[in-house]
DNA sequence: ATTTTTTCATACTCAGTGCATATCAATAAC
DNA sequence: GTTATTGATATGCACTGAGTATGAAAAAAT
């Protein structure tokens, strides 16, 4: 028995008639009644019954047959899904991302790639970049998004690519401004104002990257930080700006987060600047991540 | 691409090692290798990464796999339902029959069948007798439990069978006897104390042959029924006995049927005999009609 | 009733597919 | 450097599956 007899068999039921399912399976009579005949004798039970004129479905042929056509028809579509996979046109991307990430490249870029994939399976996961380079190096996921190292500290194993460089500014209480705590100068906040807010911040095991280039702003003015509260998320830390806790130097995108009683301002003068990108393994050639990959090109982000 | 390049594929991806598969395939290597390398050029894409000492999946091969195992589980199975097509272990078989039958062959039939044939679809479908053999002659349905016509009038396209030949016995009023209006003898009812009592019967229409039976019974004595009540339903008939209007001549079986203020009661005499069989398609040759035929030959209802 | 037509089955031939054997090539292990 | 392992290549052969020619039986037409 073999997808070929099965056809055949399916062809004379839907036609009821040798010659003319012989001239639909492109062939000619006499091979397509021995075909039959051979799936009926290792069957061992007829599927037609023919008088000279007339056939017919047994009944055991006609509660057979949709069976039959069901397991063609998912052996049909075998070539077709083949086809969308290579193409990355279906399959799976797993895709890691850091938390600030969600403010600035990664609704932009997940809606555009749903739109242009809409059959791909897009799993997100949010993680620190550390645990995405290891998950990665593990050969778990596809790509992340993280807040890179240094060029020289990434592996040789990985590609990497910036997605966007954004200034930090600093979130204020509101109140702070009316009540003249703080006095920008021209919608921009001077250092010294800055260095001398508490302030609230990552903790660093969650994001060193980003926690170093804070305590950075410090220290290169010789100051240290006055940190009055450590929180991991983003919405907390702006939770307790708002509150009056404190200010934080958070990446610019962050705007997108508006909160009443949170005031977003430049920092004067050169403000330190986070990078976001994306690594994945260099010799990773899934096709959905091509398509990321290519669409990450498209898309100017910066 | 066809059924066998796909088994070869599979078995590759399980093994990663086309020695091995090979043998599990019970072919040699060369063969194999050709017809990976075949199904990968006419999906256009590899299938797997050769080292010269390593083979693995492509991130494609490994997406595939799954749907190509899917679609060739399915394509097994089918010699699988043939096989309990043909045996009747699987598929349908649609059943009518009257009314009467729910209180006598049908539940033990039923019972019986599904037991034996647990996978087999069975449709059950109360109907009177000629809309049974009017359905069997149009191909719909399998068989039928029917009150039989005489034995010249069923056509011969079908073929027939009695299930249960069984008397008529007396449903009546309980108080009617406590109260002396009947005087059963031996715990028999004779004939002058049913013809002089009021009759609840089956509507013409609805089952002619009962009915004719039923009246046969008056004229045979010279009498016509006092018919105060027609009802379709058996039960609607107990409950009209129970309610005091009447007598009813009903099967034997119906003693199943127990209801308080309702008693059943011989008939003295010979009492009318009410035959049920069942009814087929001489040409069906169904492997459930056969398996219920053969249940029926070994049951013994009688 | 006879002839013609229709339609599935049988007989036989041929080509291509798919497998086998023999061998090569490259890499890892010793 | 040598050997063993393993996938690729080359070549030959057998069998499957399709073709052509024809038969046989029944329905349709005359």
């Amino acid at each position: 028995m073999n997808a070929r007899q099965l056809k055949h068999f399916l062809t004379v039921a839907e036609t009821l008639h040798f010659g003319r399912a012989a001239e639909l399976l492109g062939m000619t009579q006499p091979p397509l009644s021995q075909s039959i005949m051979s799936l009926e004798q290792e069957l061992g039970a007829p599927l037609f019954l023919r008088s000279r004129r007339h056939v017919e479905l047994t009944p055991f042929g006609a509660q057979w047959a949709p069976h039959v056509a069901s397991a063609l028809a998912d052996l049909d579509t075998l070539p077709d899904i083949a086809a969308r996979l290579i193409e990355g046109r279906a399959g799976s991307l797993s895709l890691s991302f850091v938390s600030t990430a969600d403010y600035s490249v990664l609704p932009v870029l997940v809606h555009r790639f749903r739109q242009l994939y809409p059959d791909v399976n897009l799993s997100l996961t949010e993680a620190t970049s550390d645990k995405q380079t290891a998950a990665l190096s593990d050969g778990v996921g596809h790509a992340g998004i993280i807040i890179p190292p240094n060029r020289e500290r990434l592996p040789r194993e990985f590609s990497y690519r910036r997605l966007i460089r954004e200034p930090l500014v600093a979130a204020v209480p509101e109140s702070w401004i009316s009540e003249k705590r703080l006095n920008p100068v021209d919608g921009q906040l001077r250092a010294e104002d800055v260095i001398a807010s508490p302030l609230i911040v990552f903790p660093r095991d969650a994001a060193p990257l980003f926690h170093d280039l804070v305590t950075e702003y410090y220290a290169s003015r010789g100051a240290t930080a006055d940190v009055v509260q450590h929180a991991i998320q983003m919405q907390t830390i702006i939770s307790l700006v708002s509150a009056g806790m404190g200010i934080a130097l958070v990446p610019q995108s962050l705007r997108h987060l508006a909160r009443t009683g949170v005031r977003y301002i430049d920092l004067a003068g050169a403000a330190p600047e986070l990078e976001t990108g994306l690594i994945w393994r260099r010799d990773d050639n899934s096709s959905t991540l091509g398509n990321l990959l290519e669409l990450v090109e498209e898309m100017e982000l910066d």
